[in-house]
DNA sequence: AATGAATGAGGATTCATTCAT
DNA sequence: GATGAATGAATCCTCATTCAT
């Protein structure tokens, strides 16, 4: 029992200290989200060795992915709990989207990094799981997004938010640029290439799943939807 | 190890020296499109010395903002030149937006390091300017290809435009993971989050497009557009 | 004639640009008073390429060195001309030493780099024939001052000008420190070992001049002398 | 290439470790006395790795800056040391002063760097600490000296002091040019301005003191010192 | 498990000087 | 004489990761 009690009260201790890595290498990159924080940095902030950080995360990249990973899944999180309505129109969706994305700023600026930092320094095997399991995220997302849609096909579902993932990461790119420059980009000039991003992010979207619902859903009557304004025209 | 004239007095043998560094720097990214290739890669490779390439560039990256340049003029130029009918319809507009994206990979290949790598070492205001000549770029090809479909509002376009580069950069980046791991992420339970590009770029194109003219084009006569089979619904 | 006139006049165009060069090179290192500017920035201040500048002076720190010998010249041409008094007592003397130093800050400034910096990166020759030079100013200078003072040993009167030096120069630069960390250096507790230059320059020449007086002037009647307050008790 | 402990795990490892970085960078200096070893040539004569060099001190010339300390500190030991008299005449305490200057040219040679290179390339606020402990070293020898000599002013004695420090440092500088240039500089037409050091050193400081004397001391009975030849005339 | 000392590969950039034009 | 394009040596420091303790 007492063995039992032990194993259990480290593996827990093990646990408690991966989060603290986790959440000091995200208050650091918090700070300069330009990029990732160095390993002695978040070491020392979390108190912990340098060492003892590589014998929770193989490379230091894998930090990041590990964090990257809780963000996709607080993001289909939010997503399904925020789509209340059993029959939810496309604001709602949207809305629920942009929602996790705008209050946790630091989920894009991290997965912009993704495939051009991050990626590059993770064990494929790792990288292969990570991946495996943001499939089902994603996919579990979808079939319950399905469902309450009262939509059959959730593939089709999932596609689109996968677009929207895309368009997303996309637009978010294009308006952040990094701090150093942040303000002299600010010049009105440039807005075409340059937008705000939640502003454009929503209607970017509406957009896209405007013309989901018109190529797939006008096949139905359309009841299915609560079409917001956006989408008035398309019936 | 290429020899040039020896000295570029005249601004056209500048030009033809400031173009060697590019295509060098070209050439050796294509073969590792990982990473930027190294300044003394890029001067050994091109026959000059590492000092005579910051005569022309003043850093590195700046050579690769250059280069980035020279693709987005030669897409958008490509979209214009493979838009031939007056009357182009949507599949037309697509197949030539992504035609030089998929023959150019080097293009979105570069793109997607522009935000995390590119801009972070390019002095702000040499960023500015070369933002400033992509809005002329971009507005120039929208103003075109307004008035082909013979429609008043050019920004619409543009904006248009803009969010198809937005969910292409994203799909790239989702669809493209570091070399080192191709492989291993070929894998086909990946396919959802990891679609084929070529393909998954032009379905979603067309959403997007569809949801504009669904948005839009709903209040003019639709007689403009030819609109392609995902389209047929719309008329 | 003509051709006498045309080198007399392209002698004295020679003869303005090595000025031009001179006060450029000067006006730089005002601005950045610890580090020798750089031969590029010399240049394009002053409107003459760079391979100019090398037609001129053999090397970058030999500029430094010809600006360093007028300092020089016009420092011992300032003590001549302030010493007016016949019999000029100590503190006219020290007064005069001090001037120039005082209102030319760049002379120090630039002497304190000769030995470390300048020295080192000039052809040996040219050093000789620079040292030579100024062997004959100071030797000039102390037979004036000599006479002056109506004392027989000019050598002597030149040994105390060179101690004066000497301890001139190690006074500026204890009390000089690098602009950058001027501001965190004023704290008060250093004032022991980085005493205001002015006033320590002068007490201290005061002392040595005093020393001097005591160990040769005691043999002399001393009337040679109007001793200042600082000397009144040495009789 | 020399082997140490594998790893300092104590504190008395480490400062050894330190010391050995800090003895290579003393040897590589003696060999080339014009400008500071590189860091690279350091580490690898130290038979350690680059990045251990950055272990233990911040910068390059931060080492430097702690050699110089050590050799403050062992200056005025020295100094203290050197006095054994109780009531020691001035020739004893110039002796003193220049002994460790004369037997370890190192010394000067470095502080001659000192204001124009490591100064420069030192953070401020360890450039700060450095010299309120250099006060500490200054004031306590100042006060032995003081007591020693049976003066109450010990500030006096410090000035006294730091002025000798400043003359002596002009002095070197004057006659210790660059090694490159020395033999072609022995030339006995500039023995006005570039004396050989130790003799004019004394009598320099011999000078100085003795104005001290005749300054300060005149107001005492003068039975305090025991005064040297050049002082004799002074009572 | 934890530590933290040690490693050493890795790369951009500057700048005095030269020399072809 | 003037030019300014070309040169290329020279070097510091960071930082992810390992491994002896």
């Amino acid at each position: 029992m007492l063995k039992t009690a032990k194993r259990a009260r480290s593996a827990e201790d093990k646990s408690i200290k991966r989060e603290l890595i986790l959440s000091t290498a995200a208050e650091l990159f918090d700070i300069e989200p330009d990029a990732l924080p160095t390993a002695a940095a978040i070491a020392s902030k979390s108190g912990i060795a340098k060492g003892t950080v590589y014998l929770y995360f193989k490379s230091k990249e894998e930090i990041f992915l590990a964090l990257l990973e809780e963000h996709y899944q607080a993001w289909f999180a939010d997503i399904r709990s925020a789509i209340t309505a059993d029959k939810p129109d496309s604001d709602e969706i949207i809305n629920a989207i942009c929602h996790y994305i705008e209050s946790q700023p630091q989920f894009f600026q991290l997965a912009s990094l993704s495939s051009s930092i991050i990626e590059q320094n993770v064990d494929s095997e790792i990288l292969l799981n990570f991946k495996q399991r943001l499939v089902q995220i994603v996919t579990s997302a979808s079939q319950d997004l399905a469902s309450r849609l009262e939509l059959d096909e959730h593939e089709t579902c999932a596609q689109l938010l996968m677009r929207s993932y895309a368009m997303l990461i996309g637009l978010w790119q294009i308006s952040h640029p990094p701090e150093k420059n942040a303000e002299i980009l600010q010049d009105p000039s440039l807005s075409l290439i340059q937008p705000e991003f939640s502003l454009e992010a929503r209607d970017a979207l509406a957009q896209l799943w405007h013309g989901y619902i018109g190529q797939k859903g006008s096949k139905s009557t359309g009841r299915f939807w609560k079409i917001g304004n956006l989408f008035a025209k398309a019936d």
